[in-house]
DNA sequence: GCGCAATGATACGGAACCGAAACGGTTGTG
DNA sequence: CACAACCGTTTCGGTTCCGTATCATTGCGC
């Protein structure tokens, strides 16, 4: 566990959300965020209807995110060779970047936090 | 400051995303949820164009922003009586409670965070 | 009183996103 | 083999958001 006070999480939020909306950092949506982590930090394999199931949206949603994030290079589809209905999203180096710079931008900013 | 490692930082992150996105949580855009917790958190007096500034958006989104969340009651206008040009955004009771528990579902979050 | 600048709001065109419906392809079953 | 079920993608109509341009009001200096 960490311990985090309430008005120290507040501020730790609206310090990395100002981040984000200052396009100090690259600015996905909530969902597209969501998905892009989920797919770093769980353990694979992740489907198109996995990550719609977890995220409590539709398919389409995920297929529009993966386009976006996809030509970002963030995240990458390939075809289950064991299911060919099934498409596999995977990590992709950029990716993997991004959120560690994320998740370092973030740690950053819980360090500035008064104790 | 909190100590806080980076696959925390993530996994705090993603469990939070993932609470808002369910609609466990109220759905505000990053640049709402930016705006909302800079109103609760930063001492008075904010106006829209102090808030662009802050944001590095431009004043119509202050506008519509404060429209959508003024609708939810969580923010409220008051015009200035030394300065008629200037609106002052406070803050009103429910968006107090809105950020109340905003703050205690990320401190839940990061309570079940592995050490 | 006038001209100018500052304020926040409104209108406009465009981009991005949603869910529902539809579609084409693949797999499992009888 | 035919059909049902499943998959992900595409289409559709609607909503929400963006920045730019414009507007009405207010304040200030001359």
């Amino acid at each position: 566990m960490v311990a985090l006070r309430p008005l120290q999480a507040l501020r730790l939020w609206q310090q990395v959300c100002l981040a984000e909306v200052r396009n100090e950092m690259p600015d996905l949506s909530e969902r597209q965020l969501a998905i892009l982590l989920t797919v770093y930090l769980d353990p694979p394999p992740h489907t198109v209807r996995g990550l719609a199931e977890k995220l409590k949206v539709t398919k389409p949603v995920i297929t529009r995110a993966l386009d976006t994030m996809g030509a970002m290079r963030l995240l990458a589809r390939h075809r289950d060779e064991e299911d060919r209905r099934n498409v596999l999203i995977r990590r992709t180096v950029e990716g993997a970047l991004f959120v560690e710079r994320f998740g370092d931008t973030v740690v950053a900013k819980a360090g500035e936090l008064a104790p």
